[in-house]
RNA sequence: UGGGAUGUGGCCAAGCGGUUAAGGCACGGGACUUUGACUCCCGCAUCGUAGGUUCGAUCCCUACCAUCCCAGCCA
């Protein structure tokens, strides 16, 4: 599939922090390790069942981050074994996130489905060996003798059927001659078992549901315990990452690999999942969210999920250094989301467009410049970026300032605009506010001041400190627009431990719109990707859904660090 | 006396018998500043608890405590 329009690929050389997993592929790779020799191998086994969020992304760093520290390769698969789940819309939303973090599975894109027979062929080899046996215990019969936790199972009657009793009915629960749920194949294994994954674990299932790819070729589909070791074994993975609740799924991954006539002996390594504070990571959660109407949908710029960051403008490579810094161990643990916004802000100051916008406008009036003067005036267009070059600004006596950068009565330490204040027009003039003006109701609706001729570009001609800079836009060529700003989703930082349901601690505020804001003019053309830097604000992208040359909006990706804080009111 | 795993500062996370116990985030100071941004300085832990082994333990042993995962014909 062709690369995103900000595609930014991910290479070897982001991948240096070594983690535990790093430490056993070492041991493995040495002479006489399990590895010597080969190429490591790794996956990324989605489920196309719902859409990928960060959590995934996590995964997908260390599937893929894994292979290219070792020179190795990734494959991309889609663990399509339960058709009643699954659906071929979030295969294109899977395949179109991971590209966008930026990682390549070249011609590696594999379905679990198009190992349905070699699977079959396995489950037939458990049973010649006396390994596996066809069951005909109900669902809840099931449940009732598999024991507790604290208690052993019972063995099931059907255990004990001859190998050719299994092969004949296994065969003809493939042939379509049983109802779904009458009967299962079964690994023979153990009932006692502390291990409850052990206790006779079911590895087929007859369920007539039309897969997206075999159609209704099956009526029987394997199990994830079951499918998952050989469609690594099959791919001759080396390495099968996964997350911890799949610890004690390795015995019985073990178990099949070594039972089955396969190619090749993966090794699964567990690793803990990501959590971030102020919000829900669970498919389960996240769906509920978009259901009930809290969020707009699963790319909600306020979502973790991936099209939700990649809509609010994070960046591939901030969320790939992200997971670098995170690290990878089995502790688990809950990031602060500011590590998140810390790793965008750091990429985005390197490489965002500087501009100006005013989110909350009142006018500013310099009533000594000419009443139908103009000017142009050069802007840097990115201070840590010398090859950035520069931007024309028009500039009037009309301008609109930002609310907030001007108070009647300042409180201490505020240096913007207030009556008898200096203060420096960034990239224009130094002005000195002489008065203001209300409406009816009270509220300041103009600012007064005079400018100083000789300060054009900014600097004082005697060298005096002007303590504020403030941001503004001329009114004459301003741009209209709607700006979204965010905030954290949830209250608490974290709504999975609080007591009642996440929705309970929904943020109000989560979403502020700025219907009325003014924008330089250079941002009159929607350019989608494009990242900016709106000065003093933070950083800005326009809306991948909703922007568009009529109606411009703007997403806040993050605000700027402010070690200022206005008292709010 | 079910099985599996984990416990290093507010949050992540190095450390693998001898270190002043890395680093990042957060936080608190300060410098610089035509973004109160960026950048730069400074500050910020005795390693779950209790014993033991050792000249010496965060690293080894024992016990205890705490937390997480497992009883889908989900993955």
């Amino acid at each position: 599939m062709p690369p995103p329009p900000d595609f930014q690929p991910a290479t070897a050389d982001e991948f240096t922090v070594r983690n535990f997993i790093d430490d056993i592929i070492d041991e493995e790779l040495a002479p006489g390790g399990r590895c010597y020799g080969k190429t490591v191998h790794t996956r990324f086994p989605p489920e196309p069942n719902g859409y990928l969020h960060i959590g995934h992304a996590k995964a997908i760093a260390i599937d893929f981050g894994t292979a290219l520290k070792y020179d190795g390769i990734c494959n991309l698969r889609m663990d399509d074994t339960n058709p009643v789940r699954e659906d071929i819309e979030y295969i294109t939303s899977i395949c179109e996130d991971v590209r966008w973090l930026g990682f390549d599975w070249e011609d590696r894109f594999y379905y679990a489905s198009d190992y349905f027979e070699r699977m079959y062929e396995c489950a037939e080899h458990l049973v010649l060996n006396g390994l596996a046996f066809v069951c005909d215990q109900s669902a809840e019969e099931m449940r009732e003798s598999r024991g507790t936790l604290t208690e052993p199972g019972t063995e099931s009657p059907w255990r004990n059927r001859s190998i050719e009793e299994n092969l004949d009915l296994f065969r003809r629960m493939r042939a379509g001659e049983f109802p779904d749920g009458a009967r299962t194949l079964r690994a023979k294994i153990d009932m006692a078992s502390g291990n409850m994954n052990m206790r006779d674990p079911v590895i087929y299932r007859i369920a007539r549901a039309t897969h997206h790819r075999t159609g209704n070729d099956w009526c029987i589909y394997p199990m994830y315990d079951f499918a998952h070791p050989l469609e690594d074994a099959f791919e001759a993975i080396t390495h099968s990452l996964c997350s911890l609740e799949f610890e004690d799924h390795r015995p019985l991954y073990d178990w099949f690999i070594e039972n089955c006539p396969v190619p090749h002996q993966p090794r699964q390594i567990e690793f803990a999942r990501l959590n971030l504070t102020n919000t829900v990571m669970s498919k389960r959660k996240l769906r509920i969210l978009v259901e009930n109407g809290s969020v707009s949908g699963w790319d909600d710029p306020r979502l973790p999920t991936i099209s939700g960051l990649r809509r609010r403008g994070f960046t591939p490579y901030s969320i790939r250094d992200f997971c670098n810094r995170i690290g990878v161990s089995k502790v688990n643990s809950t990031v602060d989301y500011r590590l998140l916004e810390h790793c965008l802000r750091e990429d985005l100051n390197a490489h965002a467009q500087r501009v100006m916008a005013v989110l909350d406008p009142i006018e500013l009036l310099i009533t000594n410049y000419p009443a139908d003067k103009t000017e142009i005036l050069p802007a840097e267009n990115n201070p840590e970026d010398a090859d950035a070059g520069e931007r024309d600004l028009s500039f009037s006596g009309r301008l609109w300032i930002e609310r907030d950068d001007f108070m009647i009565k300042p409180i201490p330490k505020y240096f913007r605009l207030y009556p008898g204040n200096e203060v420096r027009l960034k990239h224009a003039y130094i002005i000195r506010c002489t008065g203001y003006e209300t409406d009816d109701f009270g509220n300041v609706a103009r600012v007064l001041a005079e400018y100083e001729p000789a300060s054009r570009g900014g600097a004082a001609p005697d060298g005096r400190r002007i303590r504020g800079t403030i941001h503004w836009v001329d009114q004459n060529t301003a741009v209209d627009a709607e700006v979204r700003l965010y905030d954290n989703l949830f209250t608490v930082e974290s709504p999975d431990n609080a007591p009642g349901a996440p929705e309970d601690y929904l943020n109000p505020d989560s979403l502020t719109v700025r219907t009325n804001a003014k924008l330089e003019a250079s941002l009159a053309e929607p350019d989608y990707g494009k990242r900016y830097q709106f000065l003093r604000l933070g950083y800005f992208c326009h809306d991948n859904r909703d922007s568009c040359p009529d109606h411009i909006v703007f997403n806040r990706t993050v605000s700027l660090r402010d070690s200022f804080k206005l008292p709010t009111t």
